[in-house]
RNA sequence: CGGGGAGUAGCGCAGCCUGGUAGCGCACCUGGUUUGGGACCAGGGGGUCGAAGGUUCGAAUCCUUUCUCCCCGACCA
């Protein structure tokens, strides 16, 4: 992509609505623009990264065996009348009237919709399990959105749910989107804590959250250090489950089981949360199977959501330096960028443009192709984030070689044209 | 919702106290000079001062109402 046809609206000043550093940088990196308070548009890096990480969760998920589906955003409020989160819910849930002036919402979440859609079409012990996930766009009328896409009151999820004849089978599929979830944040080059929590409005009597770390993180978390260094060949989610770990409002020093030399503090930011919740759902919706005896039993359920539009900005506050973002390659909305520091030499156009014409066709490289000075064509450079840079300039003409500068680690390499090729064909 | 703050050009801000019809930096446009770290010179365009009402000869400025946004708290992926 040619960075001058392209849509990338760099800020010097981030705009005064952002506080925290993902929220700003996001503004800077023109990655999204604000449309009212806790709901954004994506511009085109921002889309890209949110599709990224998207499709990392996808991929993890159909690993696991979990369905997709697609759920609407807009939901009829009789489904939520008979659960009776209708009136649970409150002002969180956004109430709308179609032209009938039917109860309509906007779907906070999709647990009514899914053992609907369930309870429709699953009769038989024979089809379970099942496990059916969905990435949607959800609302929540939040008392108070903040942090940019960390809490905005439209923002994507990816929400699966499964379901199985027992509770003993419904804890082999927790834990297998348990396994499932560590893995989605590695590839995402985070490190997550897997904490007990509270299921809260959800309901039910096992749950999960995850946190990533990262320095700006809201809560404070005490855990075993040995999570820091998970094996992502061989993640085993009960080993993991057996760790401490807590946040800091549940951290009593005195009996804290393990010793202080194990014991690590950090900040984190919450990601992902699972829950198992039994007959909740399927006892008031309907949704039975029948066993091997030919009754009818409660299917077991369980619950499973992954922020995908704030692992945008987790990921941000997990990455990053004075200079800019410093994308992970998985996520990054190029991989590599072609800075041609002298746009209007011929010599220096020829060889850009060689170099970027064999290499656009797989979409992962920016050719900086402006005609701004190096400075701003540097720093907008960083801003953005990408991890590998090709700097093409006086220095090339001069002795013919290429600088590759990376950057997280600021280091800069020269090599000819054909080390570049082998180079670039790893990242690739 | 309780407490605090802010709305003036695309972005960041000054002007408001003490009323006289809007300014600075960046960005943008034109011409020229520059070219390995957010360039320089010259010229130029752009604003219902969030909205409505009021006071006044006259309102960005004073008064009233209202909308929006941000921060702290309870809530959450």
């Amino acid at each position: 992509m040619k960075f001058s046809k392209y849509f990338i609206p760099t800020l010097i000043n981030s705009p005064s609505e952002a506080e925290i550093i993902s929220h700003k940088l996001m503004l800077r990196a023109g990655m999204i623009k604000q449309s009212s308070a806790g709901i954004y548009s994506w511009l085109p890096i921002g889309l890209k990264v949110l599709k990224k990480i998207e499709q990392i969760v996808r991929e993890e998920q159909n690993n696991a065996g979990a369905i997709e589906i697609l759920m609407p955003t807009i939901q009829s409020a009789d489904i939520w009348i008979k659960s009776g989160r209708y009136k649970e819910y409150g002002k969180e849930m956004l109430r709308i009237q179609d032209r009938s002036g039917r109860e309509m919402l906007y779907g906070p979440t999709n647990e009514e919709l899914v053992t609907e859609i369930f309870q429709a079409h699953i009769n038989s012990y024979k089809d379970l399990p099942k496990n059916l996930y969905h990435i949607q766009w959800k609302f929540r009328d939040e008392i108070r959105p903040r942090f940019g896409v960390m809490r905005g009151r439209e923002f994507l999820m990816k929400d699966n749910y499964s379901f199985d004849i027992n509770k003993e089978n419904a804890v082999i599929s927790y834990n297998n989107m348990f396994k499932a979830y560590v893995k989605s944040f590695l590839r995402m080059d985070l490190t997550p804590i897997s904490l007990r929590a509270d299921s809260g409005q959800i309901g039910g009597d096992l749950s999960h959250e995850f946190q990533i770390l990262a320095k700006t993180g809201e809560s404070t978390l005490y855990f075993d250090k040995e999570l820091e260094s998970i094996d992502p060949q061989n993640i085993d989610p009960k080993k993991l489950q057996n760790y401490y770990a807590v946040v800091d409002e549940m951290f009593d020093k005195k009996n804290c089981p393990i010793s202080e030399e194990k014991l690590k503090i950090s900040k984190g930011i919450e990601v992902g949360h699972i829950f198992y919740f039994g007959t909740k759902y399927s006892k008031p919706l309907n949704a039975f199977v029948q066993n091997q005896n030919g009754e009818k039993v409660e299917v077991h359920m369980g619950s499973y959501g992954i922020g995908i539009s704030r692992l945008v900005g987790a990921i941000i506050e997990a990455h990053h330096d004075e200079k800019g973002i410093i994308w992970p390659e998985s996520v990054a909305p190029f991989k590599l960028s072609l800075i041609n520091l002298m746009p209007e030499n011929d010599e220096c156009i020829k060889i850009c443009n060689s170099l970027y014409n064999s290499l656009k066709s797989n979409d992962e490289i920016l050719y900086d192709d402006r005609i701004v000075s190096i400075g701003k064509k540097l720093s907008d450079n960083e801003l953005i984030g990408i991890p590998h840079q090709i700097i093409i300039g006086k220095n090339t003409l001069k002795d013919k070689l290429y600088e590759i500068k990376n950057r997280k680690t600021n280091k800069i390499i020269k090599l000819s044209l054909e080390e570049t090729m082998n180079y670039v064909g790893k990242i690739f």
